[in-house]
DNA sequence: AAGTGGTCTAGACCACCCC
DNA sequence: GGGTGGTCTAGACCACTTT
């Protein structure tokens, strides 16, 4: 099905803003003005004013405007998640090894999180990423298949999943959530793949991604507690 | 002036969920139903449900129905803004001093985070957090004054900020977000009241709270290093 | 007074789920 | 086919800001 009406207004309003058509600060169109500009209704525009926001794309005054947010950062988005990248930067060789993928039903806890029936299709993909040669964390991420047609699984070998998802399904990232805390490594395929003992502390970072409103990406990611360290201490 | 329709709607269901009438992973009541029982559009119902979801209270499956969310967690809320809660638990004695107050205009950077005009009123409340009577922690917060008229600042050195939040102003928490990373040390009050010295390491925690889609509270703590230790290594 | 965003109505059609 | 949530319309009134 095509992208809702209010999506496709997001998605352009968005370009307009990255492109700086509009500066830092300036305010946008009234909200009538874009009304009459797209022939549509109000409750339309403001749908896609309001993912803008929530993206942190624009801010709203009562009585004055929409106006572009002076910070565009987009700050956690490339923080972890594009592991290519940050390896690059180092200097050093990121590889990716695809461990398993299967067509999986959609259980309570998945469902859910995507806001989907339970027994809907996702597709599930294990892989293993190197640094250097050596094994640095085990992702698990899960797609699900009414947004990710023929996924090309086969492709990831070669091209980064975001890239995919930008090109063949013409995603535009809205927001990505991260948590992540230290666990105790318990799974054959933690120990097996990243080379640890039972009980060792691996990160675990969970990852989901958003697409408006939508949970479109969902990843449990297990560092090496080497390549990755985190520590909070509270000490009373 | 009085509280939207669909901001009461979404205390009432709130309620409802939290004092578990309503089962985890249990379907709500549709939104027709809701619309003869509150006697309003479909929109208003939606608009309610949509705050709801967000603030992780429940889930939405088209052509299902709204689910009450498995994990009712509300994970970060008491994390670290309960300074008083953590410290008691830690069986020390939390206190506070009030350093300064001021009722201020807000500029350019507060006006884009309150979604308010420049100028507009705004409380600056300054305080030092101590353990055992020791300094900890330097709390900057700015609320602003359309929502919080007449603050008793006075009393915050014997009630919970967010006491006050609830109890006088009658505040439903829908979320906070906090950000930390660790800075040096350069104001003057910094060094005076952490008693530290010019470029020692303090953690810097910016938490918004947010009531539905506006913020409402801004703090920007500063946090004593031995206190609060905080490390992210990439080590590629 | 005019313009802007905030809230709300009454109704419509679509896409999806379940029977 | 009937129920559910998702999208959209055309219009209204309110609260706030600016002229």
């Amino acid at each position: 099905m095509e992208k809702a009406i209010y999506h496709n207004i997001y998605d352009n309003l968005r370009k307009e803003i990255l492109s700086e058509k509009y500066k830092k600060g300036e305010k946008i169109q009234s909200e009538r003005k874009l009304m009459e500009k797209y022939g549509v209704s109000r409750t339309t525009i403001r749908q896609a004013l309001f993912y803008l926001q929530q993206d942190g794309y624009i801010y709203k005054i009562q009585g004055k405007g929409n106006f572009v947010s002076s910070k565009l950062i987009n700050q956690n988005l490339n923080k972890f998640y594009s592991f290519s990248n940050e390896v690059n930067k180092a200097g050093k060789t990121p590889t990716s090894v695809l461990i398993s993928y299967k067509m999986q039903d959609c259980d309570s806890r998945l469902s859910e999180i995507f806001g989907i029936n339970e027994g809907s299709k996702l597709y599930n993909i294990k892989r293993l990423r190197l640094i250097d040669g050596s094994p640095a964390m085990l992702e698990e991420t899960f797609i699900p298949e009414y947004r990710f047609k023929n996924f090309p699984v086969d492709d990831l070998n070669n091209i980064q999943m975001y890239e995919i998802f930008k090109e063949k399904y013409n995603v535009s990232f809205s927001s990505a959530q991260e948590r992540f805390k230290p666990i105790k490594a318990e799974t054959k395929e933690d120990i097996k793949h990243l080379n640890i003992k039972k009980n060792d502390i691996v990160i675990e970072i969970v990852r989901k991604t958003y697409e408006l409103n939508k949970v479109i990406e969902y990843t449990i990611s297990h560092v090496k507690n080497d390549v990755f360290s985190y520590t909070v201490n509270l000490n009373l």
